[in-house]
DNA sequence: AGATTGATCCAT
DNA sequence: TGGATCAATCTG
């Protein structure tokens, strides 16, 4: 929760056969515990989800509908399911905007699940002193999780202002 | 609005 | 083993 706040302005940097990427994060989801019913780990600990219990710092990707990894990231103590999703970055001004088109553009696939990105191989975190003030960050609900109940209506999307929403609807 | 697409999960 | 489900995107 705060750390899915905190990284709005970061940089998510992708290593990929000798070319680099980087791309500031200008939305984020969190999902966070057991009791959270949009979050794949509430249904308890599969081979799936199980490295949502793991320690944080580590990579969860998965395939959604057949055509679309999604990125997230492990943020709390083992044994605690949380994790933060990755929905838009902007890479040299240019604008990613969603999950799925964010991970085609940086070539993330099942092969970086479960990976470590403490570690700058590959894929990692980079805070470049971005100054992102609290009011240049808009909190709202999330997005795909109508099912979850009243955990839909929790305001656990982070997103930077000014940059204008093109994926779904709603804001 | 509708189709697409396949891993995953749980009930037969 | 089969069917329902899904943290999305594209096309019309």
């Amino acid at each position: 929760m705060q750390v899915a706040r905190s990284l709005i302005g970061k940089f998510l940097v992708r290593s990929c056969n000798g070319r680099e990427l980087a791309g500031k994060i200008v939305e984020v989801e969190a999902y966070v515990g057991p009791q959270d019913k949009a979050c794949h780990a509430s249904k308890g600990r599969t081979a799936r989800t199980d490295v949502l219990f793991g320690p944080p710092g580590i990579s969860y990707v998965y395939l959604i509908y057949g055509m679309y990894y999604c990125l997230n990231v492990v943020t709390e103590r083992t044994e605690f399911p949380a994790a933060v999703l990755i929905r838009a970055i902007e890479i040299e001004g240019e604008l990613i905007d969603g999950p799925g088109r964010l991970c085609r553009a940086m070539q993330i696939d099942r092969s970086l699940n479960r990976w470590n990105m403490t570690d700058g191989n590959q894929l990692w975190f980079e805070d470049r002193s971005v100054v992102v003030q609290k009011s240049d960050v808009g909190a709202f609900t999330r997005i795909g999780v109508d099912y979850a109940g009243k955990w839909a209506q929790k305001p656990w999307r982070f997103r930077l202002n000014g940059a204008e929403c093109k994926s779904r609807k709603r804001s």
